[in-house]
DNA sequence: GGATGGGTTGAGAACCTTCTCATCATCCCG
DNA sequence: CGGGATGATGAGAAGGTTCTCAACCCATCC
């Protein structure tokens, strides 16, 4: 009996004892591993299930030095997008053995540093991260080279030698800026967040090398990139006053700027709004304006969501593979630990579709002759 | 060197060892447990900050009986209503020093067994779990008694005694729909799942007994039990056509039984969703059909979602205070983890709030007056 | 000056597994 | 029938921490 006179839980050399076998026989039998005859194997599961024995994984873990678990290192959970991910991970995660410890850094790097370690001393196996910062990664590229794998997930950093699994958030806004210039659209706003608005930025993207690796980038950057892209390849000027950033990442904060740059005296023709969060916050200023969209203004969104289809017209998106993006990290990172020293580590890009729906037409605003 | 060549991670004695002291003080010194010299106490510091040494919660975790984690079985990470819930507690649990161990059931009571399972193996200090099936919860009964606390989410059952955290479904349902009636509704659909159509089911609902003990209903029919009670009480028949059972948990079959029961001959002039998936599947099937709401059709929704202002006319929606009922299962779970023997369980009913906005008007049709 | 008591300290057990290794029985084969 | 391979078994170490307990120091108090 322990002290509170609950009765003890059995352990192993309970269980081996009623069996009348070793402790490492009945190790043998439940856990599988050595060899053991068919009569041990019997009597010690007939044993363990009479005191109702439950495994301790943690004692096992500590000798084998694997939990059998992967860290997750998100933003916010709360969000749609690491919420679908997240399912991901998990789905493959189960379904290989593991389980899945969780943590948000909600874009704060010392949130995520914090949680790398919290992680570590938990002595996950694993670590499949988006990083808040990647420029820096010190305390990944540590936990990697201390033997704990990492998988970079919805951001790249060429800082880390790592595996990471993306989406080419440049070529995807290019491709949805450029079609909006190409239906003549000639004031196309943006709205992102891009948390550390240090003037540099700007020069940065503008600076063909920097642009050519986007290792440096984050998914805003990289976006806002294809969104200039889009616009030297088609010839037309970037305006300043088009481009909004929130500063902080927040519906609220976009919602605020959407305001201001509709209320420009020569406002845009079109705007694309660069993730979920933010999209929320442009549609809601858009709706309370009471402006005709696509004949006044034309909507791309990046990230496909339930709701872009309820409302009237229904939103013209860039939809990422978000479940599929989940499930090959952690695929990724499970073969890693399965196989030490497997390939290089290498970057998955993965797919973007832009879902053509009613919420684009040419400027000047005839809707497109086919609404779905 | 470990047998890769990489060194192998300093524990305990060797930091011990560096410091010149015995390994019992210095994980005092580095635990926070004992006494220790403040002398002693930097010493060891020093000494863990050379040799980097990381503190092996597993092994502590082995010796101590808790590993500072909360286990969560809930139906869908994925779905809004769980991923609040989770932020909920995740913060919480974070702020009192815990992590969180996420599983899925998919409202699956094997796999909720399962996950238990799982959760007691990884010898979590307690659970938090939204049974998939009320009537079901021997395993959660079992964990309990064998010491690990359970505190149940979103749904109560009184076939175990623990604590739980929920939200007055019936009374909430009630209270909206005795709404419409008030309006003049006499036709008012009601869309829920409603996983095992057992035929007794009605019949349970009718039963005054049963009815005034909710413990034994699952959220599905205590709402759909304040669908019922509204219309008794305010002498309005309920209409078996009106009442559309998907069956199953998607927003597709919800989509198919809004669009089935819009088609009668003899439609509804308002319709209540009872959770945000049969909410997105109405929704999808009302805007389809080009049905003016509320002119023709008078809407509320279970689950206030941030689209439901998107769309026009924004919805009217029964609000739960989702992240703080989280936030509060946390509190109650960890309250009872350092506390043996609080106080009795208790079952926690949580507001609700009905927010009106524009999708509601009487019946017949004029917008109200103040839409917002 | 001895008793009391609180703060420090280290030895070693404890937690519950897995793993190594030596032992032994069995079996196959030449 | 000897030699070697194969398989089953148990003793005991290992994994890295916390905890118990006895010993010790030193100050205080009578």
């Amino acid at each position: 009996m322990t002290p509170s006179g609950r009765p003890r839980r059995a352990t192993l050399p309970d269980v081996a004892a009623l069996a009348g076998v070793s402790t490492a026989a009945a190790g043998r039998a439940l856990g599988g591993y050595g060899s053991v005859s068919e009569d041990v194997r019997r009597r010690v599961a007939e044993a363990a299930r009479q005191l109702d024995y439950r495994a301790n994984r943690l004692a096992a873990s500590v000798r084998t030095g694997r939990t059998d678990t992967i860290g997750v290192v998100c933003a916010d959970i709360e969000s749609p997008f690491f919420a679908r991910a997240l399912r991901g991970i998990s789905d493959v995660a189960r379904e290989k053995g593991f389980s899945t410890l969780v943590t948000n850094s909600d874009e704060d790097l010392a949130s995520e540093r914090e949680a790398v370690q919290l992680l570590l001393h938990k002595q996950v196996d694993g670590i499949i991260c988006a990083p808040a910062d990647v420029t820096r990664v010190d305390h990944l590229a540590r936990a990697q080279s201390d033997g704990t794998p990492v998988v970079l997930f919805d951001r790249v950093s060429d800082r880390l030698e790592a595996d990471a699994v993306v989406v080419d958030g440049m070529k995807a806004a290019y491709q949805a800026v450029r079609r909006l210039l190409d239906l003549g659209h000639r004031r196309v706003a943006i709205v992102t967040e891009l948390r550390q608005p240090r003037e540099q930025d700007w020069a940065r993207l503008l600076d063909p090398e920097i642009a050519a690796s986007p290792g440096e980038l984050s998914p805003s950057e990289a976006r806002l990139l294809g969104y200039l892209r889009a616009h030297w390849d088609a010839g037309v000027p970037v305006r300043r006053e088009l481009v909004r950033r929130t500063g902080t990442y927040a519906a609220d904060a976009a919602y605020q700027q959407t305001r201001r740059v509709l209320a420009l005296k020569n406002p845009p023709t079109a705007i694309f709004t660069v993730d979920n969060l933010m999209t929320v916050g442009a549609y809601r200023a858009i709706r309370e304006l009471g402006i005709a969209v696509p004949d006044r203004l034309s909507v791309v969104a990046f990230d496909d969501l339930d709701w872009t289809v309820l409302v009237s017209p229904a939103l013209t998106v860039i939809a990422q593979p978000v479940y599929e993006m989940g499930a090959e990290a952690a695929r990724r990172l499970i073969r890693r630990l399965r196989d030490p020293q497997p390939e290089p580590p290498a970057t998955l890009f993965m797919d973007v579709a832009l879902i053509e729906r009613e919420s684009v037409a040419p400027v000047g605003g005839q809707t497109p002759a086919t609404p779905r």
